[in-house]
DNA sequence: CTGAAAGCGCTTACAG
DNA sequence: CTGAAAGCGCTTACAG
């Protein structure tokens, strides 16, 4: 690689220690805001470092003391607003804690997963944050985790790993946006979106039925709608749904562009979300409110959770963690108009 | 920090080398694939290397060379989905051309910008590409620029700067628009969204009101509502310019989340989007297809755009640049429903 | 085709 | 309170 144009050798601590007339121990010392060194020897070097346009060599210090401040920031599918949302968490909470992070946007790519993750071990980061690609086993990742590289995984499971792992109740969730929509008067309630190859999926569905079996209702598989995860995915499992014999009152929806996608296949059959039929989200991105209807859903407390995850490998990092986490981040059921609880009298839904 | 627990001694170089009964050189030669080595000797290396789970530090070739392959990638808003999708095509293609990003989200903060520019000069990156905060200026970038480290801006101009720039071409792309909502038959178009003092609304602005004074349509300034660049500034737009005297029948809009927000804030008043009036956004943002009615817009290439801003800085890098390269991608408009156009007969509009 | 040597820019005991 | 010395893990002319 060219050195950039027109830039000679860059000025390095011995040019500071020499103009300044100390060594460059010294130097060293006082980039680091050591107390040993005296006041005016601090303001020496300091008035040397300003007048040459210093600037501190990150790499080189890294070598010398075999540690940076990367950690790799694995995002599944950044496209997609919650993952975004989580990123940002991540993002800002990892600058906070003085670290840098390395994007990789796998694009649930499995294949690209792998790479990253060697690339990122070359560059030597400090540790990785990642929420895995679809499909991600607890073998691919055995040969990075735990003693080679601190990791902690993200509101996505991988069944049978050991590395710890944030992310949101997800039964616990999907239960109370459940409960709600019983206590609505709604009796045939729907779940859409999402497969069962997805832990995250399993887990709002057990909080699903977990509702529905408590209060005596139906909950078979019939009123399960698999799809993608997308907007696309919840039109066409709204679709599938309006086929059935029975059709449901209420549609609790693996996320919210699922939820989302629903709701405008919903309104384009002049089926009135809110009014008509229930629709209730999960994540609580940004966009849920801004719907038309603004969408009831399950807030994840997404950017909360990728600072806890930060928080965390943290830990790890610095050696004072127990070894092992897992967090359950605790979810909030955000009541909107989608779900038809603001202006709809629970007697008329009852008869739905 | 502490050394990742149970880890001695990271195997280098020259262990591989005693394994192989080679010399440093050599194995440093067959892990650049050198055409030097014989096939015989590469066969050894490589076997040591498999057999001590050697892994390359890409940190202390990087203090040798005096360069990285890291490239830093500034991001004004990531949670808003435009620029999400820039980051998912600008972090594509700089994987792609051999190179890691460090991400950094400024949130629209000046000040964060600055910290994150010095910070990444410190990480010695090769190079950077930035969507500037709004209101950064060109001599807070002075310091930076050109010489001290190749930069690319993009989506964003800063006027004033000398930094290379890619975006796409909003005036033309406006005007294509307009011209569309002409050709239906409107003749009070608003304009919806953003503030005077960004760059990209006074281009889409310019492309509306070339459009507008072509065809002999008054454009003055009571027909811009402006507001935040979001959905909820969407909102209060469209809002505003329903107390108008002469309502507008259609709406182009600063980019598509301010067309959704107002989209959905017509409908809430029973509004037909796509009947009642005329509504168009501009980037295309994957949520646009799924607005209910779909969105009406002018893609603007933005995956596409921020893989040739990669580019752009790759050649600057290298040094194979021209220098100063300025690249305004062609944008299309992307006729959906929310202009009235594919279900609604011109003569219906041309009355309202 | 391969090896010995120098050096990239730092940090960190160790002396004094 | 400050300096001299060693060394982190590579690459790259230079010899041979």
């Amino acid at each position: 690689m060219a050195e950039p144009r027109g830039s000679r050798r860059p000025t390095t601590i011995v040019d500071i220690a020499r103009a300044a007339g100390v060594s460059k121990s010294t130097v060293s010392l006082v980039l680091k805001a050591s107390p040993l060194i005296k006041a005016e020897t601090r303001e020496r070097v300091e008035r040397a470092i300003e007048q040459l346009g210093y600037v501190y060599n990150r790499g080189a210090a890294s070598l010398r003391t075999a540690s940076t401040s990367f950690v790799g920031m694995i995002i599944s599918d950044l496209m997609n607003p919650f993952f975004a949302e989580l990123a940002v968490g991540i993002e800002d909470a990892i600058y906070k804690l003085g670290y840098v992070p390395i994007l990789a946007n796998t694009n649930e790519d499995a294949e690209r997963q792998a790479n990253v993750l060697k690339t990122m071990r070359e560059y030597g980061v400090a540790g990785i944050i990642m929420s895995p690609a679809r499909g991600t086993t607890a073998w691919s990742l055995a040969e990075f985790a735990g003693v080679t590289m601190p990791m902690v995984i993200t509101m996505r499971r991988v069944e049978g790993s050991e590395l710890s792992y944030v992310g949101p109740d997800n039964r616990s969730g999907a239960r109370e946006a459940v409960e709600h929509l019983i206590r609505l008067g709604h009796r045939d309630i729907a779940f859409l979106g999402g497969f069962a190859t997805m832990t995250t999926q399993r887990e709002r569905i057990s909080g699903y039925r977990d509702a529905m079996a408590h209060a005596g209702l139906r909950h078979d598989d019939e009123l399960v709608f698999e799809s993608m995860p997308t907007r696309a995915g919840g039109r066409e499992a709204v679709e599938a749904s309006l086929k059935s014999a029975r059709r449901p009152t209420a549609y609790i929806c693996y996320n919210d562009i699922v939820a989302i996608g629903a709701s405008h296949a919903l309104a384009e059959r002049g089926i009135v979300v809110g009014k008509d039929v229930g629709v209730v989200g999960f994540d609580d991105i940004a966009e849920a409110q801004h719907n038309a209807p603004p969408l009831t859903t399950v807030d994840a407390h997404t950017k909360a959770l990728g600072a806890y995850a930060a928080n965390v490998l943290m830990a790890q990092i610095n050696g004072t963690s127990p070894g092992f986490v897992e967090y359950f981040g605790s979810t909030k059921l955000v009541i909107r108009q989608s779900c038809g609880a603001s202006h709809v009298p629970v007697r008329e839904r009852i008869s739905a």
